[in-house]
RNA sequence: GACCCCUUCGUCUAGAGGCCUAGGACACCGCCCUUUCACGGCGGCAACACGGGUUCGAAUCCCGUAGGGGUCACCA
């Protein structure tokens, strides 16, 4: 048997991580077994859905590189199909008419509800001649479900979970406008699929049971079930904006890496012995549904950044460059030249391990392409100090005068220039730096000066001697002779 | 409320009756590396929800209890 997944959102918002998750399982368990894993909008809502949610979904499934096989299919597209199988029901005696009003069903819910029951359909119309329907009343179609026993549902993850059919009332299969209601087309959408395994979330539980009776009705064999737990927030209630519930584009936007969520995620409720990095490679290799847990997990964004921080530094230098130039690009006002694009590139190895998003990556890379005088922080203002100044101006001196520019060439110069002056290296190399990045924290500080270049680092040495020392240092002490 | 599902360190998880003195990862706390911040290395803190069974033996099986979650539409 060929395995067919698919993933099937409603498109009444972007692709929430929940069904960014759903789909990675259903992409995973597809490509896993050989199998085809298929895209289905649930738009039947007309009211709720848009055509910019319907892109959204595609959009971010694209960035998760999560492609899936043939057409995506609308099931708005589809709802003849979908009524004409409720016709045949009709026709065979397992579905039927129901002319209960509004008024009726409000009195049963009120009724269940001072009994404490759940809310069900007492079928009144089930067994009655068509022909005591009131005039003028568009009737609903309702499943005959079953009534005694109960239904199993094997599900792969959860495990066997019988339902009483008593607690299950006769679903309505078409409105009475006449268009299908979300059962029946997810049925007979994933009939006409072929689709053999749905893989979803622990939300539907309870509808599979439901699915199953339709399906038995219709006369086919369910598919195979796997409901997956929801995602929670920190606290354990379920996930809110402010805990993560956003769209996979907030988290692309955060700078996260398509890698690292798919990597996260895939962590988030199944485990394959001690493994944390797993490629998607691997993951393909190891996946299946009986190791997915079955309590709902915590969303942890320190994890998250982790794993993320992990992907940046195993990112190849000039992808990492192409994705963070339109956030450097708007920090500095101006696009990037070549020059920029050359210092960005050559100080990526020392960027690069030191950022847990693209966002702060970017944020770190700035100050090499910044033109003078730099902006500084308080902090690097506060290195500044008069002593600090002329040793600066030592500094400045030395290098000037080098005849090859290159990491260990600058180093060499500085450490010899602290020991003469017999001075920790940390004393020149802290004013050093911020008067190269106009920061108190940056890569290597001779790796900065070798990515900078010998005008630019003299330069931004000169703006930082033409400096006053700063009223704070005085205070300190420090800057009086 | 009814029905259904779930329950191992703060978090994600490993664990399918003896390999468990319960392992890994994130977070946190030390130490090392070090010009800063990171990375990395070493070490530490920290869990089988509770109560009964079954068994020579239970985190693992069964039954209760408690807690958490989901579902109860002519929405999907």
């Amino acid at each position: 048997m060929t395995v067919v997944t698919r993933f099937a959102p409603s498109p009444t918002g972007f692709l929430h991580i929940g069904g960014a998750r759903t789909a990675l399982f259903n992409w995973l368990y597809a490509r896993a077994k050989g199998g085809r894993f298929l895209l289905r909008v649930e738009d039947t809502d007309r009211a709720r859905s848009t055509d910019e949610a319907v892109q959204a979904i595609l959009d971010g499934l694209r960035w998760l590189e999560l492609g899936w096989d043939g057409e995506w299919v609308s099931q708005f597209a589809r709802r003849e199909r979908h009524a004409e199988v409720a016709r045949t029901l009709l026709a065979e005696g397992k579905a039927y008419y129901c002319y209960a009003s509004q008024e009726e069903l409000a009195e049963m819910r009120e009724k269940a509800k001072a009994e404490g029951r759940p809310m069900r359909y007492d079928g009144r119309w089930r067994d009655r001649d068509p022909s005591e329907a009131p005039p003028g009343v568009p009737p609903v179609v309702r499943l005959k479900a079953p009534q005694e026993g109960e239904t199993v549902l094997d599900d792969k993850v959860q495990g066997p979970v019988r339902v009483e059919n008593a607690q299950l009332d006769d679903m309505v299969l078409l409105r009475a406008d006449g268009t299908p209601t979300y059962m029946l087309s997810v049925v007979v959408d994933d009939l006409d699929m072929g689709v053999t395994h749905v893989i979803r979330g622990d939300d539907h539980l309870t509808n599979a049971a439901r699915q199953t009776q339709l399906y038995h009705a219709i006369g086919a064999e369910a598919p195979i079930w796997a409901h997956i737990p929801l995602i929670h927030g920190p606290d354990g209630a379920k996930l809110s904006k402010r805990h993560g519930a956003l769209g996979v584009e907030a988290y692309r936007d955060m700078g996260y890496l398509p890698e690292a969520l798919r990597n996260y995620l895939l962590r988030l409720g199944w485990g394959h012995g001690d493994d944390e990095i797993i490629s998607t490679e691997q993951a393909v290799a190891w996946f299946d549904l009986e190791a997915v847990g079955r309590g709902a997990a915590r969303f942890d964004f320190a994890k998250l950044d982790h794993l993320n921080g992990y992907y940046i530094r195993e990112a190849d230098d000039d992808r990492l460059v192409y994705d963070i130039a339109p956030r450097v690009e708007a920090a500095v006002g101006r696009p990037l030249d070549a020059t920029d694009r050359a210092r960005m590139m050559a100080g990526m190895t020392g960027l690069k391990q030191r950022a847990k998003t693209l966002a702060e990556l970017a944020e770190n890379t700035v100050f090499y392409v910044r033109r003078r005088p730099l902006p500084m922080t308080d902090k690097a203002r506060g290195l500044l100090t008069a002593d600090a100044l002329e040793l600066l101006g030592h500094v400045r001196g030395a290098l000037a005068d080098l005849a090859t520019w290159d990491e260990p060439t600058v180093e060499a110069t500085v450490r010899l220039l602290a020991d003469e002056h017999q001075v920790k290296l940390g004393k020149i190399a802290q004013p050093l730096r911020a008067a190269l990045t106009g920061s108190a924290t940056s890569p290597g500080i001779f790796e900065v000066a070798a990515v900078l270049g010998r005008e630019e680092t003299l330069g931004r040495l000169d703006d930082a001697l033409a400096s006053k020392a700063p009223a704070g240092a005085a205070e300190a002490g420090s800057a009086s002779n």
